[in-house]
RNA sequence: GGGCCAGUAGCUCAGUUGGUUAGAGCACACGCUUGAUAAGCGUGGGGUCGAAAGUUCAAGUCUUUCUUGGCCCA
């Protein structure tokens, strides 16, 4: 018999287990998906949980437009780590994804495609168009969503195109028009006077332009100089503004200024009883531009007060008349927006012509007045010399008509070149025009105020979320529902065609809801208006017939339709009436949080949801900055240094599991950084995790977790330690994954696994399951410890690490009535460690004394011993004395397999160290332990072994 | 410019109602390892807690200002 290395290798148990090292994730990822899909395991969970409480996350949909980016992953993921977690809670939790499939950037996408084709086409074929674009990005987002395991319904999805939801957001525009909240008005909107249309924020292009540019004094009434300050007693005070419209003119309703800006007066430089109000950082350019440099030397400084107390002054219109001498208009106010880059300081301000002026004359009870038609061409309200004339051929008539009234302060010829809006589509230069457009009223019947209230029952995650969407809520106005475009769903709204009478009825609506069900809203565009209304329909006006109504032409704001999506999908799925949680980006409080809870205010009296949970955004780790497609592009041009890797690549490369474990690990409240360092360190811990896993299968290779259970097997002192730390392991996880604190579980998982399971259980276990008898009580209670933190384990990162643990799950020996797929199953039941178990104290006390053999031992290691060579001397006083002598004598043996040396002693001579020597004994050749003496056969290895030996 | 939020080791995170020398895992360095071996174990270095001022016997923690970054507005 030979004596050398391995002698006794194959008698010895070896961990044995057929699950891999490596993942091959990017390969085995599919194949999971595949068999999910086969055995149908979202509807299998389902039936599973058929009777259990339900938990219904509502889906936020997508725009279904492009391919997803990591914004779309971090969400998608999320939303299942919740949905996997509470069906692992024992709960129902059914997710029906969503799309967002109408409006602006698809239309335009597809206007692009069709190019001059479009001409050609009716709007019921250019719809078409969109709707086949829409679905065919609805599953490429559909197919990557699923690549990512997902759970859903995926067969199944709510699409805001969909008949059932084009009903339900007409059904939602009734409520509101039966509410009386639903109003037409006139706000001002890009418009192209040759195309006749409005655009959108997108549709415009920036351009330079050159423009009049002229200053215009408009005279305070019943204002003297001493009211601004002592010296300038007994001076008229007149308004200077500087525009590069004049034709706005003639809708002029207001001047506003900002009186902390700091202002001065100037004397007029032709009339020496009147001064000028001028902000003194723009003194000298205005000072030059009316070609007075002088004036500058001649400023009388205002003070905030003084200016203050013009509020509402009254001046003269150098060629409009006011409408009466009591109303709102001609009068100067205080605005935010007044800044001191260019013009005066004082502002002309034309509601009908402006966001600013608008939002002032909504402040002040002024119309937004904009006598314009859709040509661009002067109305009948506006004076007879610009009645028909476009808005270039009126700049010259105002020009003309300022300097024979006296009211122009630099020379008519100024010009001025600037960036200025175009037309996207015909390239020419836009108006600003106030329009008639649709509204819903925030303050009719209380309104906002039950929408405030609806925010303080909500829960908000985290808390901050209800500060910030209560403020956006308290100060923001009315809704503007009406869109002048193609690609949605149109407001059921008509007007008379006899007496141009609006009617806007609830009861239509319903009716042309019920229309949309069947049809679809292509019924509004194919359908004449005299079938859309309820039989016998007539003007409230004038009686006409319905016949004589003309449909209104207007879409409605996206945001409306994706805020009814908890009223279209109740339609559709019978388990989403109640729903409790909603779960997006923080900018949804201003977008999709904040559109659901006015419609859930106006159509149901309550929010949609009962839980609002919100995320950051995915940060470049490197700069900090928005990691997304067109970020990247802004920083390359700037020349930074940066990269963008296209998700699909990485999961090309290696799966999708290893953005799962991203969305899991860190602190979605705040922004989440993403680079490739981070990822690097988090397949790190995938690859520990595995192996561990791996090893922990190995062991367990002849293990029948039915025969051996908690109740039948009796534990060591530190199998009792560490089954403890597995069911406090359970506890917490369970609790921060009900807090959806992911990254807190994920910290718990990984030190528990890396530090208890691994660095100590899985090392100091090895003895027994290696070289004890295959059945020795000894070795199944490691085995029963190892099996039962492995699925622990394994049902704890499920929800994460969705195919790995499925990849486990099938590899585990099972107990009676576990279910084939791990995501059938349930956690199991946690229990906190008591801290004040003299069992627990007392192991304490062992572990920190063996991190402190450990670094005793570092020495012997180093000179190539292996720390079975040792002996060591546990010299301890005190109460760490008594508890160590107290576990040594309990727990006989035991202190040397736990600190994986030969023999330990403990002396309680007053000192506090640690000794370590070479055993000096004979070694077992089996286990390499060291003994004082070793049996007669087969001489070479201790009592253990041999009795080992005849079963290996 | 306004509202909301965040800044603790290279990375991801802990740090109770303010209370010893600010912790963990990974990464890094060094060592061990016939038997978890494209693994495993051990030891070690690394932080003026974004900056400054203040309150306090005591501040990563409370206050103010500043700074950097994010989301939403203007």
């Amino acid at each position: 018999m030979s004596s050398g290395a391995g002698k006794y290798k194959d008698t010895v148990t070896l961990p044995e287990t057929a699950f891999p090292m490596r993942g091959d994730l990017a390969k085995r990822e599919p194949e999971i998906l595949a068999a999910w899909k086969a055995s149908d395991l979202y509807g299998q969970i389902q039936t599973a949980r058929a009777a259990a409480p339900a938990f219904v996350l509502h889906d936020g949909p997508p725009y279904s437009n492009g391919h997803i980016h990591y914004g779309h992953i971090l969400n998608k993921i999320l939303k299942d780590l919740v949905v996997k977690h509470k069906t692992m809670m024992g709960m129902r939790a059914p997710y029906i994804p969503g799309w967002d499939t109408h409006g602006l950037p698809i239309e335009l996408a597809v206007e692009r495609e069709l190019g001059p084709k479009r001409r050609d086409m009716t709007l019921a074929q250019v719809r078409q168009a969109c709707r086949d674009y829409a679905l065919k990005f609805v599953d490429i987002q559909r197919t990557e969503f699923q690549r990512l395991g997902v759970f859903g319904d995926w067969a199944h999805p709510y699409l805001t195109l969909s008949p059932v939801y084009e009903q339900a957001i007409v059904k939602a525009l009734a409520a509101f028009a039966r509410g009386g909240y639903l109003y037409r008005g006139k706000k001002p909107v890009y418009w192209c006077p040759r195309d006749r249309t409005a655009l959108a924020e997108a549709e415009i292009d920036y351009k330079d332009k050159t423009s009049p540019s002229v200053y215009v004094r408009f005279p305070l009434l019943d204002v003297d100089g001493a009211r601004l300050a002592p010296a300038l007693a007994g001076k008229r005070v007149a308004l200077p503004i500087w525009t590069t419209t004049p034709w706005t003119l003639p809708a002029n309703l207001a001047i506003v200024l900002k009186p902390d800006l700091g202002y001065v007066a100037v004397p007029s430089p032709r009339d020496p009883g009147e001064v000028l109000v001028c902000a003194k950082d723009l003194l000298a350019a205005f000072a030059k531009a009316i070609g007075a440099p002088e004036l500058e030397g001649q400023a009388v400084a205002l003070t905030e007060d003084a200016l203050r107390t013009l509020e509402g002054a009254r001046y003269l219109h150098p060629f409009v008349d006011a409408p009466s001498p009591d109303g709102p208009e001609f009068r100067l106010w205080f605005a935010d927006y007044v800044t001191v880059e260019q013009g005066t300081g004082l502002v002309h301000t034309a509601p009908g012509h402006g966001a600013d002026d608008y939002k002032t004359g909504v402040a002040h009870g002024l119309p937004p007045y904009a006598p314009l038609d859709d040509a661009g061409r002067y109305t009948a309200e506006a004076p007879g010399w610009l009645h028909g004339k476009t808005t270039d051929e009126a700049n010259p008539l105002v020009i003309e008509r300022l300097v024979a009234d006296g009211a122009l302060l630099n020379p008519p010829t100024d010009r001025y070149a600037h960036s200025y809006p175009h037309c996207w589509r015909c390239k020419g230069p836009i108006l600003f025009r106030a329009t008639a457009q649709w509204f819903i009223k925030i303050d009719h019947d209380g309104f906002r105020e039950r929408a405030l209230a609806g925010i303080r029952a909500t829960t908000w995650i985290p808390e901050w979320g209800e500060n910030r969407i209560h403020a956006m809520i308290a100060n923001r106005p009315d809704w503007v529902l009406s869109r002048q475009r193609l690609w949605g769903t149109p407001i059921p709204a008509f007007h008379c065609g006899a007496c141009e009478a609006p009617h806007a009825e609830a009861a239509t609506m319903d009716y042309v809801a019920a229309i949309f069900g069947r049809e679809g809203a292509d019924a509004w565009w194919t359908r004449p208006a005299a079938e859309l209304v309820p039989p016998g329909t007539r003007c409230g006006g004038c009686g006409a017939d319905a016949a004589q109504f003309e449909k209104e032409m207007n879409i409605v704001d996206v945001w409306f339709e994706s805020g009814v999506s908890w009223l279209a999908i109740a339609d559709q799925a019978a388990d989403h009436g109640s729903i409790d949680l909603y779960l997006e980006g923080s900018d949804q409080h201003r977008g999709w949080f904040h559109s659901s809870l006015l419609a859930g205010i106006g159509v149901a009296g309550r929010p949609p949801y009962k839980a609002v949970l919100t995320h950051g955004f995915v940060l470049d780790g490197a700069t900090g900055t928005p990691y997304s497609k067109s970020e990247i592009e802004k920083a390359k041009q700037e020349g930074r240094k940066v990269s963008y890797v296209p998700p699909e690549d990485v999961i090309k490369k290696g799966g999708a599991e290893l953005f799962r474990l991203w969305t899991g690990s860190t602190d979605f409240r705040n922004d989440i950084p993403y680079s490739q360092q981070q990822l690097d360190g988090l397949s790190e811990w995938y690859r520990k995790l595995r192996n561990t896993a791996r090893f922990l299968l190995g062991n367990l290779a002849d293990f029948d977790p039915t025969a051996h259970t908690r109740a039948n097997t009796t534990l060591l002192a530190v199998d009792a330690y560490v089954l403890a730390q597995v069911d406090d392991l359970v506890a917490r996880v369970r609790d921060a994954y009900e807090r959806y604190e992911f990254h807190v579980a994920h910290r718990a998982i990984v030190e528990f696994v890396t530090v208890t399971l691994s660095a100590l259980y899985g090392d100091v276990v090895k003895d027994r399951t290696y070289c004890d008898a295959k059945d020795a009580p000894r070795r199944r209670a490691a085995q029963l410890v190892q099996y039962e933190a492995l699925r622990a384990i394994t049902l704890l990162v499920a929800p994460v690490l969705c195919f790995t643990a499925e990849d486990i799950w099938a590899h585990l020996p099972k107990r009676a009535g576990d279910p084939a797929s791990v995501h059938v199953a349930v956690y199991p039941e946690g229990r906190r460690l008591d801290d004040g178990d003299p069992q627990v104290a007392a192991m304490q006390v062992v572990l920190a004394w063996r991190e402190r053999v450990n670094k005793a031992l570092e020495p012997f290691r180093a000179a190539k011993h292996k720390s079975t060579d040792a002996k060591v001397t546990l010299h301890a006083s005190g109460a760490d004395g008594h508890t160590l002598h107290d576990f040594d004598t309990r727990h006989p043996g035991q202190l040397a397999d736990l600190l994986i040396v030969s023999a330990v002693a403990v002396v309680n001579d007053g000192t506090d160290q640690i000794e370590v020597a070479e055993h000096g004994g004979h070694r077992c050749e089996r286990c390499w332990k060291w003994f004082a003496a070793l049996p007669a056969t087969p001489g070479d290895v201790c009592d253990r072994c041999a009795t080992a030996l005849p079963t290996a």
